[in-house]
DNA sequence: GCGCTTCGTCGAAGCGCTTCGATGCTCGGG
DNA sequence: CCCGAGCATCGAAGCGCTTCGACGAAGCGC
C-alpha cells in the first residue's frame, strides 16, 4: 500500500481514503491512485483491513442438521447467499451447527470473525434468535419467529397455500388432504409446518371445501402409510397437498396400488419442493416451488443493509412459492366415471 | 490478551506461546494462563491472529455452476467439508465461480483471505488446477486431473463400475447400456464422465458382456429419448446403468411405455446418485451411492495436512461408491417368459 | 485584504495478535 | 565456586490496514 502511495505521490492514508471513500478525495488524485494500484497489481489485505476497521466483511450462514435431511432448497439458500455476498464484496462462511444448540452459536459470534450471521430453519420460538437479540449481534433470517422483530425473508405460506388450494378447487377438487411434515417438527414450532397447517385450516374453513391434515415423518414408507390411512378414513379424497417431499414416492405408490391413475383419478401437489426434486418422480409432480436462491440473496441483502446502516429498522419480506404444473394434477374423473 | 497476561502474571507473549505451543511453556504457567482465559472469557481474535501469523485458518471451497445443476452430492461435499474444517479449527468459505473462469480464482487467491482452496468438478485438463500449480497456492481436489500430482480425493470409478456390472452380471444380465452425462461434458474432459466411460468399455471388453454407451443431456426428456433410441438399436438390452440422474425419470417412463415392468423386465441402476434422490423415484432406483460427505471431509483433511506441513507429498485417495439395492434391479424375466 | 470555513491531504497512533532476539534463571561439570 | 548450556519468559517490533486530529490552501463574504 505504501508502494502505491509513493507511486501516486500521496500519503498512505490518502490511498486508504480513496479506497474506502471515507473522506473526499479529489478526482485526479483518486485516478492517479487507481492507476498506481493497477500498475502494481495491488490488492488490499482483507485481514488487515478487518483488524483495523473492526469489520471483517465476512458473513456466516448457519447450516443446520435437520430431521428430514438437507435438500436442494437448503442448497439454494446457500448458493444464493454466496452469490449475493460476493456481489457485495463480502465473503460467506458456512457453519454447521445443531439448530437447538445456542452455545455453539455463542462461541462463533463471540469469536469476532464474522460481521453478521444468517439463520435458517427458524422456529416460532427460537433460542438462537433470542441469543442473538440479547447479544445485539447482527443477523437476519430465512424464516421468522412469531413476533415481527428483526429482518427476515420468508415464504408467504398463506398465499402459497391459498394459491394451491384455489388451483385444486378450480380443477374441481373439494375433498383435499394436507400432508404435513412430522408431528415432532410441529411441536418444536418449526415455522413452515406451523404456518402451512394454520393456512390450510383457515382456507378450508372460509372456503367450504372439505379438508383434513396429517403429520408424516420424512420417508417414502411413512408417506405410504399416511396416504393409506388418509384414504381409509376419507375415501372421498381426490387430492393431496404434500409439504413432505420425501413422503411423496410413498404416496404415489399407495395411489397406484389402489389402481388409481395420477392425475386422472387423484391429484398430487408438492408444497415447497424444488422442481429438481419433483421432476425425479414419475409422473412429474406439480409443485409450488420455493424461491430459495432468491431468499438466500435477500437475506444477505438485508443483513448487509443493516450492517452498513441503511435500510429499514426491521424489514420483512414474504415471497410466495410459484406454481409449476407437472403431470400429477388435473380434474378428477374418478367419481364422474362411476 | 493483555488482561489475561496480567491476571496470570506473565507477559503478553507468554500467553501467545501458551496458546499456540510455539515455544515450550512450563506446565504450571500454562495452567495459570488457561485459568485466566476462562475467567475472563477470553477468545483470541482470528483476524489479528491471521494478520500477524500470515495464516488466516480460513479455507475456501469453489462452488461451480454446472450444466446439470447442483445436487445433493455437491451439497454434501460442502457440508462434509464444513464439518471437517470446523473440527480442525478452520473456517470454510464458499466461493461460487464459473468452472472455466480462472481469472476469478486468481483474484480470490491473490486477495490473501484464505490459506487454501478446495476444487470440485475437476476436469482432466483443468485451467484452475494449472493456475494454482503455477502460483503455488495450496489446494486439494475432489476429483482429479490426468496426472497424479497434488492431493486429491475422488471416487474410484473403475471399481464402482466394476462392482455395478458385476452385480448386474450376477443377476444374469448380458446386454447392458451405460447412459452417461452429456457429450459436452465428455468433450470438456469432465473426470467422472471420461472415467466411467473408459471403465465401462474396459469391463465390457474383458468380460465378454455386450455393452453400449450413450451420452445424454441432463433432463428427463433427454433420458426418455435416449432410452428409446437405445432400445430401438439394441432390443435385447435388459439393463441400463445411468450416471445421469436427471435422465432417469425419462428412462423409467420409456420402459413403462413399452409395457415392461421394472425390475422384472428391465433393470435400472443409478451411478453416483445419492439415495436421497433415487428414493424419490418410483420404483426406488438401485444406486451406487457416492461417499460425498466423506470426500468433502477428506479433501479438507488433505489440505490442512498440506498447510501444516505434515502428510504425504501428494496423497491420493480413491473411494468406490456403495451399492444400495432398491426396487429397480433384479433378474430379467422378459426373455425367459417368451 | 481579513478571518473564516471547507476541502484535500498528511503523519501517527493504533487494531490484537505473532515472533524474534535477548535476558534471567537453574543446573551440572570441572 | 565459576562457567556455559538450556529452559522459561519478556519486551518490542512488526503484520497491513483504518482513522483521528491537524494543517496548508483555496474560496467566501464583508
Amino acid at each position: 500500500m505504501l508502494d502505491v502511495a509513493k507511486r501516486a505521490n500521496v500519503s498512505l492514508s490518502t490511498v486508504s481514503y480513496a479506497l474506502n471513500g471515507t473522506r473526499p478525495i479529489s478526482e485526479k488524485t483518486r485516478l492517479r491512485i487507481i492507476e498506481a494500484m493497477k500498475d502494481l497489481g495491488y490488492r488490499p489485505h482483507p485481514l488487515a483491513r478487518g483488524l483495523a476497521s473492526k469489520r471483517s466483511r465476512i458473513l456466516a450462514i448457519l447450516f443446520p442438521t435437520i430431521e428430514r435431511g438437507l435438500g436442494i432448497t437448503e442448497l439454494e439458500f446457500v448458493t444464493g447467499a454466496a452469490h449475493a455476498a460476493s456481489t457485495n464484496g463480502y465473503h460467506l462462511v458456512v457453519w454447521s451447527a445443531e439448530t437447538n444448540d445456542p452455545d455453539e452459536l455463542r462461541q462463533l459470534t463471540k469469536q469476532g470473525l464474522v460481521d453478521g450471521v444468517i439463520l435458517m430453519e427458524v422456529h416460532i420460538n427460537d433460542t438462537r434468535v433470542n441469543l442473538l437479540r440479547e447479544s445485539g449481534f447482527p443477523f437476519s433470517m430465512i424464516g421468522r419467529c412469531d413476533d415481527d422483530r428483526d429482518g427476515y425473508v420468508d415464504i408467504d405460506f398463506n398465499q402459497t397455500m391459498h394459491e394451491t388450494l384455489e388451483y385444486l378447487a378450480r380443477l374441481g377438487h373439494t375433498n383435499i388432504a394436507f400432508l404435513n411434515q412430522s408431528q415432532t417438527s410441529y411441536d418444536e414450532g418449526y415455522g413452515p409446518v406451523v404456518r402451512t397447517k394454520a393456512a390450510f385450516e383457515e382456507y378450508i374453513r372460509s372456503s367450504g371445501l372439505n379438508g383434513v391434515t396429517r403429520f408424516c415423518r420424512p420417508s417414502p414408507q411413512a408417506g405410504y402409510e399416511a396416504c393409506n390411512a388418509l384414504l381409509q378414513a376419507h375415501p372421498d379424497l381426490t387430492a393431496i397437498v404434500s409439504m413432505n417431499e420425501r413422503a411423496i414416492p410413498g404416496v404415489i405408490r399407495a395411489i397406484a396400488e389402489r389402481g388409481w391413475k395420477i392425475p386422472d383419478d387423484f391429484s398430487l401437489v408438492a408444497l415447497v419442493s424444488s422442481v429438481r426434486m419433483t421432476e425425479m418422480m414419475v409422473p412429474k409432480v406439480t409443485t409450488m416451488e420455493p424461491p430459495s436462491a432468491e431468499l438466500g440473496r435477500l437475506a444477505i441483502g438485508l443483513l448487509i443493509k443493516h450492517l452498513e446502516g441503511n435500510g429499514d429498522e426491521n424489514p420483512r419480506i414474504l415471497i410466495p412459492c410459484r406454481l409449476i404444473v407437472g403431470d400429477s394434477s388435473g380434474p378428477c374423473r374418478r367419481f364422474s366415471r362411476n
